[in-house]
RNA sequence: CGGGGCGUGGCGCAGUCGGCUAGCGCGCUGCGUUUGGGACGCAGAGGUCGUCGGUUCAAGUCCGACCGCCCCGACCA
């Protein structure tokens, strides 16, 4: 059970952030250094995540496979940029069976070398493409510095492998599935996203171009919350996948991939949490309503409950994912702060007021006034009632996570204005050349902000980059990022 | 890997200049009273004080080494 309070998140953010996680019984620490157990309200959480995105997945001709979890050391290095980029966080196996083994085994960090390798074997005719896999998995890479959710050495995530016969199908694909990021990420974690290409520092190792949805946390950092990387030729080459084509000429193909990670649970925990805890997007709340019986005596407890069971039962025939709270040996108040710290939507009381008054006292989460977040609502129509209400929090939170964002993202066109808006904690839109040089400059005067992405969705212009007044035509987001 | 902090019942902590039976709050168990915003009383259970070594008549406390964790930076989903 959770207890007491949180850390405001005025006074300590990251500490807001993992007393929240604790309390609210999402996740804890495990035995081993930046490894997290999952606890099954987090678990619950997380499958939510996994069920939209598959869903997603499925509509847009996806299959679900799974690949291995060793992969030998040698395929890493076949890509050059690929291992280079890995290497400094790879777990690798050298011993199996108590002998040290003729090959080392890398724990996944990530499956391009391996799918490619099986690609490889059932690709040989432009019939057999595209190949549109995905799979569910766990992957390691061992990080310096850890946190619950966002960076864990070990992390469960979805991988979209893909092949194609031409660059224009599979960038297609590549902006098809961040599209596909971007939609879950607004309609269900309710986090409005900006989409975008990575710079070249921020690319994936082997792709040609890396594309991102960026959303804003609580504390106005940026948060990477999805990935999808057009490979180019890169891997099909280092891996041989080839297929012949029409004219009977051997060609490489295109290939893809896209992933998104349980650390979206945390992107849900920074962007919609208050100093109460957490607040749950209905869509993927574990629980969406959560009904507390009231009652001093078994006589009223007798009189309550059949109530109690009576809409219960009609909203979970509508579809609606309920919990009841009849512990006994705690108080209504304790429960009400209880649930609020699990994020849940809407809670409904039942006493014996609402008994005889027929009604239920429903108490919405995304509202901070408790007058306000409280109505009383008639039990007939209740299935009706919650469905709508719950669309309304659902949409109220994404208007509060917008409204904030959108209050922080600054136009900048000088470096001076650029420093300051970073400087204050905001996130800066400004020309950027895509330089490394640049982008090191921009990280060592501002105390650590990165590019976050070129917008997809901006004005055609030019302008001068505001380090280099080089003329360019892109602007890109930079912002302190986790 | 650099900087900071911390290891004492499940959790959060106190424990003075080394001293006698290691304490407090929360939580936990039982019983009773409570219950529309974090209830209360009574009775209980629960500890090799992170590990190893040293100093001492005596170590949670002093010294040394080690281990681990958290936070902040560089690197990364």
């Amino acid at each position: 059970m959770s207890s007491q309070s949180v850390t405001p998140r005025s006074v300590d953010y990251s500490r807001w952030y993992t007393d929240v996680i604790q309390k609210a019984e999402l996740a804890d620490y495990a035995p081993v250094r930046g490894c997290m157990i999952i606890r099954p309200y987090g678990y619950e959480l997380w499958e939510g995540v996994r069920s939209g995105l598959d869903r997603r997945f499925k509509a847009t001709g996806h299959q679900n496979a799974y690949f291995p979890l060793f992969i030998p050391m040698s395929f890493l290095q076949k890509e050059a940029e690929h291992v280079e980029g890995f290497a400094p966080e790879l777990a690798v196996v050298t011993h199996g069976g108590g002998k040290e083994l003729e090959e080392p085994l890398v724990v996944r960090p990530t499956s391009e070398t391996v799918i490619g390798h099986a690609y490889a074997n059932w690709i040989q005719s432009y019939r057999d493409l595209p190949v549109l896999i995905n799979q569910w998995a766990n992957v390691v890479r061992w990080e310096l510095r850890t946190r619950l959710f966002l960076r864990t050495m070990e992390f469960l995530w979805q991988e979209g492998h893909t092949a194609h016969a031409t660059y224009e199908e599979a960038h297609e694909e590549t902006l098809r599935m961040l599209d596909v990021y971007a939609d879950f990420a607004i309609n269900d974690a309710a986090i409005p996203v900006i989409r975008g290409r990575k710079s070249d520092q921020e690319r994936f190792a082997g792709a040609v171009y890396s594309y991102s949805i960026e959303a804003m946390m609580g504390d106005r950092r940026a948060l990477q919350a999805g990935t999808s990387h057009n490979l180019g030729q890169n891997f099909a080459k280092a891996f041989d996948i080839k297929y012949l084509d029409r004219d009977n000429e051997l060609k490489y193909c295109w290939t893809t991939s896209w992933g998104l990670s349980t650390r979206m649970v945390g992107a849900v925990v920074m962007a919609h949490g208050d100093d109460k805890g957490l607040r749950l997007p209905p869509v993927l709340a574990p629980y969406q309503v959560v009904a507390v019986p009231i009652y001093r005596d078994d006589a009223e407890r007798s009189a309550v409950m059949p109530t109690v069971e009576k809409v219960v039962a009609e909203l979970r025939d509508a579809g609606v994912r309920v919990h009841v709270d009849d512990r006994a040996e705690l108080t209504p108040g304790f429960k009400f702060n209880d649930w609020e710290m699990r994020g849940v939507p809407l809670r409904a009381e039942i006493g014996p007021k609402d008994v005889e008054k027929g009604t239920v006292a429903l108490v919405r989460r995304d509202i901070d006034d408790r007058k306000q977040a409280k109505l009383f609502a008639p039990q007939a129509g209740i299935a009706q009632t919650v469905p709508a209400l719950l669309g309304e929090i659902q949409a109220s939170l994404l208007g509060q996570a917008t409204a904030f964002r959108d209050a922080h993202l600054r136009v900048v066109d000088t470096y001076d204005d650029f420093k300051a808006v970073i400087e204050a904690g905001d996130w800066a839109l400004a020309y950027y050349d895509g330089s490394a040089a640049v982008e090191d400059q921009i990280k060592a005067d501002t105390g650590g902000a990165s590019s976050r992405c070129f917008p997809l969705d901006q004005e055609p212009g030019e302008g001068a980059c505001i380090v280099t007044g080089k003329k360019v035509a892109e602007r890109a987001w930079f912002a302190r990022a986790y």
